[in-house]
DNA sequence: CCTTGACCTTCCAGTGGGGGGAGGCCATAT
DNA sequence: ATATGGCCTCCCCCCACTGGAAGGTCAAGG
């Protein structure tokens, strides 16, 4: 079954650290290109396909989204590249996830304060329910 | 059409902040009890569910999941309920946020770190890229 | 009386990023 | 010959909604 250089999707799946079935969607979703087929109609896939694959890996790691990841393979495939343009999106993805961070530290300051407030015994008496309680204006 | 106390789902949605397509859903799930129905089978709003209404969207806006929410609406009408019960869903749920949120610091300031190094400029070499590229392990 | 428009109803589909499992083919070892 | 196990496709499930289609209901205006 095996060529020189090729291997199955689980072969890949263990050295990209991609799983089959999120290869196969990575296919279906047209993030990566269709896999060669064997006369078993098995996919196979050699260093490039793997190469590719441990890039998203690395990329979804970093918290991309897969739309993200299509642009970041593009510019890595293009050799005349800007690296500006590749700049230019990990700068966008850092503003996201300051935005995301300061959204959950805000939420999480209070629910620990509320908590802290919160006697934590076995009377009724709560502030964390009397906040949600409260109507907002 | 309007009983004394009573609401149609708009209403309920403009009075509660949560819209009434996700009215419609939190029903369907189980998270609220079936709204009562007027002759034209309206749903139909009072005070007590406008209530229910408001502790979900607080609690949705502090980050509890419907799960979670369904817990603490239980200890809500639950006059013998004990703080502790709440303290320790809230806490666990602070666990929760503090994770994630060094989860994401983690990446942000990895993420920062390969831009910063990045000249941005129209040179094609991008150490985003190197990294992005680069076998792990 | 009729139309318009703003509601309301139900049901179906899609989002993102996969996971689980059925049912069937293929390859290897016993 | 058969027992495993990997591969194939296909469809459903997760979370928490959101949008849209098709149709019922109601008040106001002409």
């Amino acid at each position: 079954m095996r060529a020189k250089g090729g291997m199955t999707i689980g072969q890949a799946a263990v050295s990209s650290g991609v799983p089959p079935k999120t290869i196969r969607f990575y296919e279906e979703m047209g993030l990566v290109k269709p896999a060669e087929r064997l006369a078993n109609r098995y996919r196979a896939y050699d260093e490039s396909n793997l190469q590719t694959l441990r890039f998203i890996r690395r990329a979804r790691d970093l918290g991309f989204s897969l739309q993200e990841i299509d642009k970041l393979l593009a510019l890595y495939r293009n050799r005349r590249r800007a690296s500006e343009d590749v700049k230019r999106l990990a700068l966008a993805h850092v503003a996201q996830l300051d935005h995301k961070i300061a959204e959950l530290t805000r939420i999480r300051d209070t629910l620990a304060d509320l908590a802290r407030r919160c006697h934590g015994d076995q009377r009724p008496d709560c502030p964390i329910l009397d906040d949600l309680e409260r109507p907002r204006s």
